[in-house]
DNA sequence: GCCAACGTTGGC
DNA sequence: GCCAACGTTGGC
């Protein structure tokens, strides 16, 4: 068994925000169609934690703490025709996308916005602050979760 | 396999 | 709405 790993999900609160995830409980994070992030999610285990990460809106930053409980599985929209996110070149034998289960853990206190990440320097290596970064997936280093989520006001070990 | 055109993302 | 950056597509 692999050590537990920390990710960061984009997500526009217009569409779904964190108190959407807190309503729902649980949310197949379908629809991503990049290659890179589904291996990213394909990499994913139950237990993982998940930055969730607010963007495209006025206030962009992390606004809370997801859990993985259940590891990827095909992604249902692919094969719906009528979905944006249908593609027809994938097959039930051969599917091209995956999703994984996400389930709200706890809202961060004290929202941390995208400048303030900027601010520190330990977090200087943040993928998300990479220059071009455009990934709605991607891995957080577990120094890095741990920064973030004190920053919003929650203590790591608690989670 | 190259590369221009086009589409998308996402901060501002 | 603008624009930088990146991914994808398709002609050759």
């Amino acid at each position: 068994m692999s050590a537990e790993a920390y990710w960061l999900l984009k997500s526009e609160p217009d569409v779904f925000s964190y108190a959407d995830l807190e309503r729902v409980g649980t949310e197949p994070w379908n629809g991503v169609r990049n290659y890179q992030a589904r291996n990213f999610l394909r990499a994913m285990q139950v237990g993982d934690r998940c930055l969730f990460y607010h963007s495209s809106t006025g206030r962009v930053g992390v606004a809370g703490v997801g859990r993985v409980v259940r590891a990827a599985y095909p992604d249902d929209l692919q094969f719906d025709p009528l979905s944006p996110y249908f593609d027809s070149k994938s097959t039930p034998e051969q599917p091209r996308w995956s999703m994984v289960d996400v389930a709200a853990v706890s809202a961060l206190p004290r929202f941390v916005a995208l400048e303030e990440l900027r601010a520190v320097p330990e977090l200087a290596q943040l993928r998300l602050l990479q220059k071009g970064n455009r990934l709605s997936v991607m891995p957080v280093r577990p120094e890095e979760f741990e920064l973030i989520v004190a920053l919003g006001g929650l203590h790591p070990e608690a989670l």
